[in-house]
Parts: structure tokens; sequence; C-alpha cells
DNA sequence: ATGACCCTTGGAGCGCGCTCCAGGTCAAGC
DNA sequence: GCTTGACCTGGAGCGCGCTCCAAGGGTCAT
């Protein structure tokens, strides 16, 4: 919480902010994965703003969700094209299916646990 | 579907009826995945019975719920143990919370995926 | 000015889960 | 009897996503 040098937050500080660690952020900075680069205190130390920080969340929303680093890129990618929006959106429709069954596969299995853990409560316990 | 050799199915029938590949099949074996392993033909060809293929069903559910490896192995030792029932279901609970959790994580997510697409069809189609 | 601490870079290393390959055996069909 | 094709083994290789390391610099409190 000691903010002062110049502004906007150090590199561990928007690790925490993101929950992501710092090293995964220098790389995902490294692989293209950055809307914009954060800025540099004079002695050239990341200064994250809070857009900076909003634009990890995204990262962690799309990683979290299945999103390959190679595909987040091309969509960073469609950012700095003019009118690039409606490919955004298809990508970001694309990549909703696939969650979506992903999640009903996972449910699935899910079920299928549970009817597993019901054998074993009906064997173990005998009831 | 030509079976004749001895009996129980080669190991592409096993991968097919499993989704998994022969490589995989072979892999799991190796690593002790199996409950049991499968027969031998006379020329020492694995040859799957329908337990076998069941308990590739287990596997693949376990795995694709995101269980380690490593994970189902000690749960499979524990199938060579007297009297593990009531820690197998352990396991299994244990899984089945992470599994949940899981779960709900990749719906908010998929809830902040629902805003990014809701944003962009209006600013895309103007509606 | 010494030490602590956080930051920098480039690049190596790693754990995971397969996936592929070389070299060989075997059974069946022509 | 020869080819074809599916299978075998041990082991190497690989793509992914980090994670760690060495070597160094800046800032600050003591």
């Amino acid at each position: 919480m000691t903010e002062a040098p110049s502004e906007g937050m150090t590199i561990s500080a928007a690790a925490e902010a993101s929950g992501l660690s710092v090293d995964t952020l220098r790389y995902y900075e490294k692989e293209g994965l950055t809307l914009h680069r954060p800025e540099r205190s004079s002695s050239g130390q990341r200064r994250y703003t809070e857009q900076n920080v909003a634009w990890l969340g995204t990262l962690v929303m799309l990683r979290r969700t299945g999103m390959p680093i190679r595909d987040i890129k091309k969509f960073v990618e469609l950012y700095r094209v003019d009118g690039s929006e409606a490919d955004r959106l298809a990508i970001l429709e694309a990549h909703r299916r696939h969650v979506i069954e992903e999640l009903a596969e996972v449910q699935t299995h899910l079920e299928a646990i549970n009817r597993k853990i019901d054998y074993y409560n009906e064997k173990v316990m005998g009831r």
C-alpha cells in the first residue's frame, strides 16, 4: 500500500489484484496478451493502471474457461484492427459455445461421480 | 466388428469404445491406472473385456473432470487394499467438491463472457 | 555506504499428459 | 511364400503454460 513513486501499481500489486503470479504477468506481456503494455517508472519498472488490471481480469476469464494462450493472442491482436468488433464478437461467441459444451460434459461426468459415491455409500455404510 | 481370435476386443476397439487413443490406453496401463490389466491373446496382444472397457469409462470420467493421473493412480491402488472402500469414497467426495467448485468458477466466468458479448452486440449492431 | 528489498532481462527448466517412432512379431489373405 | 496391417515394446519427443534462475540495477532506511 505504499504508492507514491510515479503512479499506477507495481507488478506485485497487479499480481495480487489479478490473482496471477508476477512471472505470469511478465510472461503474458511477452506473449503479446496485453491490450496495452504498462507504462514504466523512471527506473524502468512496470506501473499498472486500473485499465491494465481490468484487462488482466479478462485474461483470467479467458484462461480459466480454457482458451489457449495462442487464441487469446489472436483475440487481442484484433483490438489493434479497426472495425474488428464483429470478429471479436464471433470469437467470444465461439468460445462461449465451447465453454457451455465443456460445462455440460463435466456435469454429465459429475452425475456419474455422484452415482459412484452413492454406490460406495450403500456399500460402506450399508445404507 | 470382426471378433473371433480368442475373446474380448482388441486395443483399437477398446480405444474406439472409450474415446481414448490406442497410445493413451497403453500409457494408462503403463502408469498403473488399470483396475485389471487386459488379458493377452496367444500372440501377446491385449484383449479387453467389457469390464476393462467399463473401467476406461471411469478413467475418462475422472480425467475429464480434472483429476490428475497421479491422483487416479492412488485411487486405483486402493482397490488392491482390502477394506479401503471408505478411503475411496473420501477421495471421490473430495473430488466431487473440487469439480463443483470448478464448475461454479467457470460459470461465473461464463457470465462475464456473456456480458462482454452483450456489450459487443450493442456496439456492433447498435442495438 | 551497507544491506534489504523489489524490480529488470533473457533464457533455461519443468510437470503434465500424452504422442510418436523405430524395430520387431504375428496372423490372415492373395 | 509374400505382403499387408494390426499389434507389441521401450523410449524419445512434444506442446502447453508457466516457473525459476542468474546477474544486475534502483531506492530507501539505518
